[in-house]
DNA sequence: TTATATTATGGAACCGTTTCCAATTATAAA
DNA sequence: TTTATAATTGGAAACGGTTCCATAATATAA
């Protein structure tokens, strides 16, 4: 391997010369230039990436932080947050992130150490997974981060995410909109405010409409395809009958159609279901699902960018907007 | 930021006995070692990675590589991966690669050499994008690569693949053993090795007995939701009418499945479906869908494993036999 | 007790960059 | 031409580890 001074000798100048043609930093005069460039061709030089870092103490690497139940972190947003920080020159570590629990009270921070110890610039925490003081006391010692699909009020300019009270209010009036008051769900988790509010905003939707759920008839599910599948089944056997049912994310949602489909209910004639994501399957299922479309790539987008300008002092346009939207399929029957 | 010398200072011993403690190797006695310990915590001492990186040549990361259209690189997979370097230490970096293609015919190479030049001690090429031509010339010059759902011959302890020819053999046969004998196919992309044996592999299933495809039952997708869809509705307007439809993978039967379940066709009973991957989703499809389970995970384990082996001089089992398996479910009708 | 092998230890040299400062050269202004 | 200013350049020092060698301390054998 050619090193800086391999290359300043056979250009004959000297390594501060080489090192500000590389980082184009600092002036050079176009016949230095392009010897340098030359050299560097010759000896097909790579700058050692370790060397940088350590001198220059920077990484050019950001890491993702995130647990599995920040389910969403697919491949495809992956992807988008790959693609803003590659002109920067800079990659993604991802990690399989920890969250606290009572055998480890510290399990979520210790995991971020690992990731920020790594050596990484900045960091995007994606969900709510770690505890808003656990955050903000990173923040204090590590100033680089940005939270994906969380907030923190102290930290609105580093929050990326959307309302999500606002997204089950609309998921409840659509439901209403289109006559139906026999109200079934399958909830997931509730361990984040997220998924609280969401919550709270489809029951106050209803409530404002004086429609209240049977307690029968909220089935607690976890987000997974099986969760779905067997609250459908559930709720199925439960006293008061139902023509509605809204799933907390798009899984649930299309194990319970099959599992609707698979005892001989028509959908949407005899129950609608309403989803709650759209997945890029959506559109796929038998009925095409009627679902809320959530922007997760457009704020993992946004994320990104604002770490890009905290790590890297740059000036990309970055949105804190993120509107939910209802996608109309066929899975729903109007009452009307 | 305390360093290595701040340690050996509060500890009163050498720079050299400091950095024994932390790697574990040489001689220290138990005394000095407990004094270092303390003081590496009275300093919240943190190695710096990319000062270890330079002087010892290791990265402590690995690369993958792939494209989009090895399109499984799904997160859950990734997962796997990661929990396998997780014990060494390891952290994983992800690219989204380039193709080679008539404008940029050394793209795939050039992205790869990108990924090792920012350091990482290993890599997994995933997909069969890059020409084994360019494998081979990369393997020289650094050895530590793996192959994941690929197979270069010259490169056997390397590659993890399975036999895709006798999974599309398996899938033929197993139409025909339920009786059908009219035969339409969604096809995905024939730009690498492994599709087209899949296609050769079901295509001589039939042959050998004696069944052939009609051409206008050949619709050309290319593994999307989109294509299968579309499809579907191509095929379903084409003249000799089939009774059995095989899709490449398991997101165009799905959305083979919605397009043929709009327009009133009964599944299983009028059109049997059999998808290939067995996506975590494929169990919930109305009705729940046939296909061929794909050994991915595994794969990428062993391939993770010989990885760390490679790199570490670890001695981890690593298997290189993978079974294709039929999983039946409901959306193929016994003719019979 | 002495000779010998073994374990423990300190620290200089090195890994390959960036950064800074002093020195040199070129350019503009007077 | 002289002076002031700006652009260019070289290279020492620093970044924070690992490695190796010489030396010291200790254990073992004779």
């Amino acid at each position: 391997m050619a090193t800086i001074r391999d290359v300043a000798k056979l250009a004959d100048v000297g390594i501060g010369t080489v090192s500000r043609v590389i980082s184009g930093k600092g002036s050079v005069s176009q016949k230095t230039r392009d010897k340098v460039n030359g050299a560097m061709a010759a000896l097909k030089f790579i700058p050692n990436s370790s060397a940088q870092s350590l001198s220059s103490k920077r990484f050019n690497t950001i890491g993702l932080w995130g647990t599995k139940s920040s389910g969403e972190m697919s491949r495809a947003t992956l992807t988008k947050i790959e693609r803003e920080l590659q002109p920067f020159d800079v990659s993604l570590i991802t990690t399989d992130g920890e969250r606290n629990s009572t055998n480890h009270p510290n399990a979520s921070r210790l995991s971020i150490d690992n990731l920020v110890n790594k050596g990484c610039d900045g960091l995007i925490i994606w969900g709510s997974d770690m505890p808003d003081f656990d955050i903000l006391q990173l923040e204090k010692e590590f100033p680089n981060i940005v939270l994906l699909n969380n907030k923190v009020d102290a930290m609105k300019d580093k929050s990326f995410t959307f309302d999500h009270y606002k997204a089950g209010y609309i998921a409840g009036e659509y439901l209403i909109k289109n006559g139906h008051k026999d109200i079934a769900l399958i909830t997931g988790w509730f361990d984040t405010t997220d998924a609280n509010e969401r919550h709270n905003g489809f029951i106050d939707a209803l409530k404002d409409n004086n429609i209240f759920i049977h307690d029968n008839l909220i089935y607690r599910g976890d987000y997974t395809f099986k969760k779905g599948f067997e609250g459908a089944n559930y709720l199925l056997n439960q006293k008061p009958s139902f023509t509605a049912l809204f799933c907390a994310n798009d899984q649930s949602a299309m194990s319970a159609i099959s599992a609707l489909s698979s005892t001989g209910i028509d959908l949407p004639n005899d129950i609608s279901v309403l989803g709650y994501d759209n997945m890029n399957i959506s559109s796929y299922t038998t009925p095409p699902l009627t679902t809320i479309n959530v922007p997760v790539q457009n704020m993992a987008i946004s994320a990104a960018r604002k770490l890009i300008n905290l790590c890297y002092g740059a000036a990309l346009e970055v949105d804190y907007n993120f509107e939910v939207e209802l996608i109309e399929r066929q899975s729903i029957l109007n009452l009307n």
